[in-house]
DNA sequence: CCAGGTTAGTTACAATTGTAACTATAATCC
DNA sequence: GGATTATAGTTACAATTGTAACTAACCTGG
């Protein structure tokens, strides 16, 4: 009864959600980066600038920012390092000149195929030791997350 | 039969988990940073060397690190700021004059009692929607896809 | 007890990332 | 159809973060 006996709720940093999210994401991304750097030259905006458009080929910059999550800067920069490689191919649409038209050339094609399978096989090792159900939970739940968090934009942001 | 047939497996980002982990991770923090800021003038690694010394006084710069995932660089950093705001004390070890002894001052407690209830405010809302046997499942899930990435360590490091 | 090595923490510098202003096209609306 | 506003993308600059070298204090073996 002598401490600092305030009605403040402990928080401890190892069992927020927010710390730890942040820490496996850390840990996960830090280990890929440094395996797209060492056998392919690649950052991780640049590779996930080649996964989106080894699927989705044609896009506008625009339309990659919005498919990677990154904004239009983090988007020009990564292609800018990727055409000077040689593995974007950059061309300017018919109706639109502002606008891009983005493919990847043979090179880049190549260097996907490649790269998916270090990547799938991280993400299975990664998810190896959980039970398929455990597995379809998490994603699921990681889903509603995403879609939660998206919605409650700003802590505390003033409701203009 | 004619297109790019080859064997490699597809990749989608958005069912990647490394992707979805760095998305959600991104969005949450982003949310607590802002109001970190507007509301205390507090960067997120300050924040956290608050949390930790707010529930253990007395801790070296080295220990603050470990707890707090950061390296010793970004702690130094974080602590400058917070001694210059008169936040944490630092106090030199009588047995070892490296080691600091670091703890919150009266304000520095005040801004962990103000801004906990934000915090745990903002977990809670993020996981209003789960069932508690969805939350508890997905606290375990993410306590072992950690120890589990620490493993995995960098993708394709040479075992030396 | 002192030379060589180690550890705690900081400082200096490089690279990355975020923010704002800019250029060029295109769309709109008198 | 020309001024006005909007959009795609880049460039320039500021802030953050990572990496390496450094300083000061400690430890250890001979």
């Amino acid at each position: 009864m002598s401490e600092t006996a305030s009605a403040v709720p402990a928080l401890d940093l190892e069992h927020f959600l927010p710390y730890r999210l942040s820490v496996l994401s850390n840990t996960v991304s830090t280990a890929l980066a440094g395996a797209y750097a060492r056998r392919f030259g690649l950052s991780i905006p640049q590779w996930r600038v080649i996964a989106v458009l080894a699927r989705a080929p044609g896009l506008s910059a625009a339309t990659v920012a919005e498919r990677t999550a990154m904004d239009k800067v983090a988007v020009s920069r990564a292609l800018a390092g990727l055409v000077r490689s040689g593995r974007v191919r950059r061309a300017l649409a018919r109706s639109d000149r502002r606008r891009s038209v983005l493919t990847l050339t043979a090179r880049g094609r190549d260097v996907y195929t490649r790269i998916v399978p270090y990547a799938l096989e991280y993400e299975r090792r990664l998810l190896s030791e959980l039970a398929p159900s455990e597995q379809s939970l998490f994603n699921i739940v990681l889903t509603r997350l995403q879609r939660r968090a998206g919605l409650l934009g700003p802590v505390g942001a003033a409701r203009v």
